[in-house]
DNA sequence: CAAGATATGGAGACTATCTCCACTTGTCAA
DNA sequence: TTGACAAGTGGAGATAGTCTCCATATCTTG
């Protein structure tokens, strides 16, 4: 599914320098450079950057790709060794605080989940996999409302990343989880 | 404070029918206008327009600046009618239900809460202060809880308007809003 | 190593934004 | 009214990103 192109030698080198540059960049805080330059940067052409990377926001993707899979992995492995409750506490503050150390992950998936319809949206789909399969166990379990869909969730976790570079935002950042995490559990009804 | 220069009365004129074509064509959900274009469909030059809006946020903030108020004093209203936890419900399931159905507001806040640093962002802080209003209110009357701030509760609504035009989000949009009302309970600790 | 497939790079087309200023229009005092 | 000054106008063109195109270079495979 993903190895359907076996890319030509030096074209995979280049697509490195690429995301190699980008990861720097993202990193050194710079997001908004020129795309253009991104290329410059990587020594390599315009033209290969936009084959590679046809938009600024599936250069994020890729960079960040690998990130995102692993903090969807460790929604696993939580929900693996936690009652569901605290597995979707422990996941959720340990997104929130990484976002905080990684504002271009959180440009990113801000990005991400505005434009669901689009291909390169499943790096936010996988995300919202992972929310899922947390819920779920919740709701198995007995602690965690049905009512409410990932969706919903996701939603709240839209704004967190979209806040995520304002300064002063952790704050409000951690107050809205914990509102998230006590609007979802089961209420005795 | 907002009367500071009494436009001459062609400026106005020019000013309002710029409004006037800005409030028809977001209606009709025409947002990603050219910008100049605005300016050539409203009947003026770009130079008006720029003179008069520096910017599309700007135009977007003056269009729904009445609107935008209008919900601020329904909120007072709600406050002043109702029990404080009541008033609160009522006002973000109002809100949540405008914004559906004004898809430009809700575009209009989501850039306004995103931009939290300029001087255009006022019409976003009056929403903020309401929300603090409203949440006071609750906090007083001991159905709120104290410990988290509207910024937190802000957050969550710039998820909701972000995500707004987003076909089918009406639902996880509501589901958001539970959410929050259930977080903000005071919990029985 | 030759031939075909694959990839490159960067000049320049294209597009949206925004500035600038010679000119028009409104205002107001006389 | 009218003259003179302030206020406002419009739109051509400067500026600056984005993206395309294709002659050329580089890989790969038989």
């Amino acid at each position: 599914m993903t190895a359907a192109k076996p890319l030509r030698a030096d074209a995979r080198r280049n697509r490195d320098a690429l995301l190699a540059k980008a990861r720097e960049l993202f990193a050194s805080g710079c997001f908004d450079l020129r795309f253009d330059d991104f290329a410059k940067l990587a020594g390599v052409g315009t033209g290969t950057l936009y084959r590679h990377f046809p938009t600024r926001a599936a250069l994020a993707e890729a960079v960040y790709r690998e990130e995102l899979t692993a903090m969807c992995a460790r929604a696993g492995e939580l929900q693996a060794t936690l009652p569901a409750a605290e597995a979707l506490a422990a996941f959720l503050r340990g997104f929130v605080n990484h976002l905080h150390t990684h504002l271009g992950l959180a440009r990113t998936l801000a990005t991400l989940m505005a434009t669901r319809s689009d291909a390169l949206a499943d790096g936010g789909r996988e995300l919202d996999r992972a929310m899922a399969g947390l819920l779920a166990a919740g709701v198995e379990e007995g602690t965690i409302r049905d009512d409410v869909g990932a969706g919903a969730v996701m939603m709240v976790l839209q704004g967190i990343c979209t806040a995520c570079d304002e300064p002063g935002s952790r704050e409000d950042a951690d107050g809205a989880v914990t509102l998230l995490l006590d609007g979802l559990r089961r209420r005795p009804s």
